[in-house]
Order: structure tokens, then sequence, then C-alpha cells
RNA sequence: GCCCUCGUAGCUUAAUGGAUAGAGUUCCUGUCUUCGGAACAGGCUGUGGAGGUUCGAUUCCUCCCGAGGGCACCA
């Protein structure tokens, strides 16, 4: 709808959040007239701000932006592509040009819901391109904790959202089981002489060690004397780093489960050993190498404004968290060749993004027309503020907070535990979607497990509502009566022809948060007219039935491209 | 010290240059002997401070105050 506008009028036009301004509105003249001020500007008398518009042709001219948006519609009352879809254009204000969709067209638009049904709000627009999006990605050796939830659902939204825009997606679980941290882990298990441990003895293990690290600096040392070891091919430091990652991908598996999340490629860093070997080798990235402190060899990025170089080898010859990256997007280009790569990490690894995203391209790894995004997510931080801190084994595990989340579910309805784990968990993703992906989300039980208003049980319960009522007569699409549409009925429908836009827009905004207002407004507005008219036994029975079905089949697919499952009833 | 992000109602937050700053929650008042009350309607309270750009600023620029994150051999 908006893109047919968009191309018929010749400029972008934005939905309008208030029914007063119709349903789409363009500010183009007020933009244009700031142009078209500046390049007439000489001859204009005397001032700087000019109060008449002078247009190119001779003696034309208005008096204010108002008068210029008045003429830039003319034309368009009379055009013909436009009266298919557009029944009032007004200017109003300053010069906003508003614009009113026809009742015909909403309503064909509600047919066309209960006609595609899942499909609604899919398009092809990304057709033909593909996205790799890189997410979850826990460290191995460290619990499931709170702080890669956001990564996880931000991402199979996103995942969803693309998927649902036509694009070829590919999901990467970059798990973090290479690196220094497996050297800490190697340093405390030979220490204790240890040959059989779980996931809580190893996150022990890691907690103690930087406990030691503080009296002793020199275990850093041994730490990377450790990786350099496994990295090296070692083969006791193999085995024990081996038994290290199958204990944490079992325990891994087991949250994905709960959380209802599957993800395509699980690589993980180690996967890219001899990339980074070919990468060591590759004469054409070697000459771009320089050589640091104590022999390390980096790759300078100050001529792209970053002051900090990427540490490309250690002093030790081992590799860095940054090598791994670039030869992991070195692999991405070959295995996918991508239009774009999406990077579904914390904002903390803002730096690091710069420095390998403009590596990448220096070094020729990726090329120039890949669009490579750091969506930057804002954090858990514990009530206090505070980030949690993984060295100090203050985390929160997961696994709890979704247990956590179910028994409160459990303790409302009678439903099984099928719906209350549904529940449970919709409402965790809901509140981690609903919060925009940049800002910092304070760790709060109440507020994650609200189950009212603006909360994912309350979209699921609209939803089973709507159920509820369908069940109870059947709509039919094929033949009703639309005349007469209240104020309620007109706002629901001008609401869901805009579904696929939001998407759009989420997409590409990585913005999972506007599809949550957009489906908390579109629920709102449902419960409202719900309350006052009767959908069954009134004398429009069948056309609010097919309302009921199209508000119901919206949320419906909303939930779903955001991971949130709707229960028949709950 | 330098860099990035952020500061919106008591609390949690939405709005990336537009029109009367939108919600949730808390507190107060109603609707309803429910086509499912996990609902609906109403009330109270808000853009950290000072300048600037603009027809128009929560949004862009400068400074100040405050918070969080980061700054080559962690990831």
């Amino acid at each position: 709808m908006k893109s047919d506008l968009e191309n018929i009028l010749g400029f972008k036009v934005e939905a309008t959040e208030n029914p007063d301004f119709g349903d789409y509105t363009s500010n183009v003249a007020m933009t244009e007239y700031r142009k078209l001020a500046i390049a007439t500007e000489s001859h204009v008398p005397g001032g700087k701000k000019p109060g008449i518009i002078w247009s190119s042709k001779p003696g034309k001219q208005w008096n204010n932006t108002k008068d210029y948006a008045e003429y830039l519609i003319t034309g368009f009352r009379e055009n013909k592509e436009l009266k298919k879809y557009i029944e009032k254009i007004e200017v109003a204000g300053s010069g906003f040009i508003n614009f009113w969709i026809k009742k015909d067209v909403l309503v064909d638009n509600l047919i066309q819901i209960s006609k595609q049904k899942e499909k609604y709000g899919s398009t092809d627009i990304g057709k033909g391109k593909r996205v790799v999006i890189d997410y979850s990605s826990p460290n191995i050796a460290k619990p499931f904790g709170i702080g890669h939830l956001r990564s996880t659902i931000i991402g199979a939204a996103l995942y969803n959202l693309y998927k649902e825009l036509g694009y070829e997606v590919v999901g990467d679980n970059h798990l973090g089981d290479w690196g220094t941290q497996f050297g800490k882990l190697l340093y405390m298990i030979d220490r204790e002489k240890l040959t059989d441990f779980n996931i809580e003895k190893l996150e022990a293990l890691y907690v103690e060690f930087h406990k030691l690290a503080m009296e002793d600096e020199s275990l850093e040392e041994k730490a990377r004397n450790w990786f350099k070891k496994l990295e090296e091919g070692d083969t006791d430091a193999k085995k024990i780093w081996k038994k290290c990652v199958d204990v944490s991908l079992t325990e891994f598996d087991r949250i994905y489960d709960m959380l209802d999340v599957k993800i395509d490629f699980a690589f993980g860093e180690s996967y890219y050993e001899s990339e980074m070997q070919g990468m060591m080798r590759d004469t054409a990235i070697q000459k771009h190498l320089s050589v640091g402190e104590d022999g390390a060899k980096i790759v300078n990025l100050e001529k792209f404004g970053i002051k900090t170089p990427l540490m490309f080898l250690k002093s030790d010859g081992a590799t860095t968290y940054a090598t791994r990256d670039l030869a992991t997007l070195k692999f991405r280009e070959r295995k996918w060749n991508p239009d774009i790569i999406i990077y579904e990490v914390g904002a903390e690894q803002t730096l690091h993004f710069q420095q390998v995203f403009a590596a990448a391209k220096f070094l020729g790894i990726v090329g120039k027309d890949v669009t490579l995004v750091h969506t930057a997510h804002g954090l858990y931080l514990a009530p206090d503020g505070k980030k949690f801190s993984t060295r100090k084994g203050k985390t929160i595990k997961l696994e709890e907070v979704l247990e956590e989340a179910i028994n409160r579910a459990k303790k409302l309805g009678n439903s099984g535990e099928k719906v209350a784990s549904e529940v449970g968990i919709g409402a965790i993703k809901y509140y981690d979607l609903m919060h925009a992906v940049t800002s910092n989300v304070v760790f709060d039980w109440e507020k994650m497990m609200n189950l009212e208003g603006n909360s994912g049980p309350y979209l699921q319960y609209t939803v089973a509502r709507t159920n509820s009522v369908i069940a109870k007569s059947e709509p039919n699409s094929e033949r009703f009566e639309a005349s007469g549409l209240n104020e309620g009925e007109l706002l629901i429908l001008r609401a869901l022809i805009k579904f696929n836009e939001v998407l759009v827009e989420s997409a590409t905004k990585y913005s999972p948060n506007l599809l949550c207002n957009y489906l908390y407004d579109l629920a709102q507005k449902f419960n409202a007219y719900y309350n006052s008219n009767r959908i069954i036994g009134s004398d429009n029975q069948n056309f609010r039935l097919v309302l009921t079905s199209g508000v119901s089949q919206v949320l419906k697919n909303g939930l779903r491209i955001l991971g949130i499952k709707t229960p028949e009833k709950m």
C-alpha cells in the first residue's frame, strides 16, 4: 500500500498514528520549500527567510508552505491510479498532505487476510538476496546466562522477519569455543588434576581462576601458554577441550529446546582454525600488517578513524578473537556470498566490530558492497544497574528464569503444562523484544513476568479470545455486507492494512520492537472494540466475524515471527 | 584521560526532523449478573541543564551535569 502510493506520487509518505490526519501523510511541501527558498534566495529582496516561494516557472509563486502543498496536490485529486486507493486528500497544519484510504480497499484487504492466512504480510522484496545472521553465540564452558537471551531472541526474530520478506536467510550460531578462556580452564583442570567435570564445575573453575589471578599475575601468562598449546594441537589439551565443548552443548540444547529456537548452523570459532592458517600465510594480508609492541602483529586502522589497532596475532603467535572473526567473515563470504551479514551481538563489542568491519574491507576479505551490521543491543543489567560479571560468577542462569516464568504462568490458570510453558516463555521473549534493541534492560522479575497490559500474555490472551468467538460461529468471507462501518471497525481495518509495512520497517531497522508496538496497538484496538460491540448476534454479525478472524490471523502471524506461540485456549 | 551509547511521568519505557510526546505499571474512580475480566473506560504525573541550527527539535550541533559500556595480546 505504502509503496503503491509512493510510486504514484513520486515522493515518500509515512503512516500516521493519529486518524485525524488520515492514513498516510507527507511533509514534502515543507522540505521542498526549504530547497526552493535557498535556491531562490537571490530573487527575494532583503531576507534570509523569504516569505514567498518563487517557482522556476516564470510568474509562479506561493505565499507559504501550505499554498505550495495545495499546488503539489493539484492533479492528484483527479488521478485515476490514485483514486483506486485514496478517497480523500487534504492539506493540513503548515502543509502536511494527508491521504485517506478508500473503505473498499480496506475491506478488500480484510478479504485478502482470510485468503492468504499465515502468508499474509509476506512479500518478495528480498528475493534473490541473502542474509547471514550471527546470533545467540554463547560461550562454551560457561552457563547459558541471561546475557545471551537478547542475542538469541532478537536474532531469531530478525531471522524470521527477513525470511518473511523473501530473503534467503542463514542463521549461524557462532559458538565461543576457542580462545584464551580455554587456556584458563586447561590450567585450572591441570592444577586440580580433574578428569571429570560438569558445567557448574567449569564455571566455578573460571571464577576461581580470576580470583587467583588477582593475587598472582603470572597466571594470565600461564593461561595464554595453555591456549597456545591447544592451538598447536597438543593432544591432551585437545581432549579436555573437546569434553568442555560436549558438556556445554548438551546444556545449550536443553535451553534452545525450552526457547523453541533452532539455528541452521553452529560452526563455532574453533571451526576456523584452518581458515586462520590460510590468512596468516596470505601475502596480500601480510603486507598490511604492522608489528606492534613486543612483536604482536596488528592492523593499523587510523585512516578509518579507529585509533585502536586490530590485534591480528599476539606476541606469542596465537590468534585472537578478531583473527577468528576475520576468518569467519572470509568463510561466510565464500560459502554464502551474502548481501547482508548481521551480527546480533551486544553493544559492549562495538569497538571490536568497528575494527573487524573496517579491517575486513581494507584487507579485501569481503567485498565493498556487502552490508555489515552490528546491532549492538543493550545489556541486561543487574538490579543495581551494573553489568553482570561472568568473571565474578555473578550471573543469572537463563534456565532458572525460564522455569520461574513457567511456574508463574502455571499458577494463574488451570490450563496444562504446555500452555503454561508457552505463556511463560512468551512473556520473557516479549519483554525482551519490546525494548528498543539499543536500550539496556534492567533485570526485574516482576516486570519480566508481567502478564497484564503491554505483555506477551496480553497478546496471547487476545488471540485466545478471538479463537473463542470464531469457534462459536464460523465467519464467511465469501459474502458479507461492509456498509456502515463504525469508527472502531475502521480503526482496526486501517491497522490491518499496515502489517506488511511494519514488517519491512522492523527488518530494515533491525528493530523487532516496532513489530511489538504494532501488535500491541492492534490487540488494544480490538479489545476496545470487542468491549463495546457485540459480535455474535449483531446485525452485522458476519462482517464482524471476518474482522475478528482477520485480527486473529495478523496477531498470530506477527507473534509467530517474534517466536511467540499462540495457544488456542489459555 | 580518550572513544561510543544513553538520560522522557514515582517505576519500566515508545516515538531518528513534524501536528495535541504514546503506552505499561503504581495509586484513585468507574464499566461489567462477560460472544473469555489475563479485558475496557476515566483521572494524577514527563523530554537532566544552558545555548545553537530550523518554518518546526525528545530527535541534529556545542558546552555542562549524571549513568552505562569500551580503550592491542579476554571474548
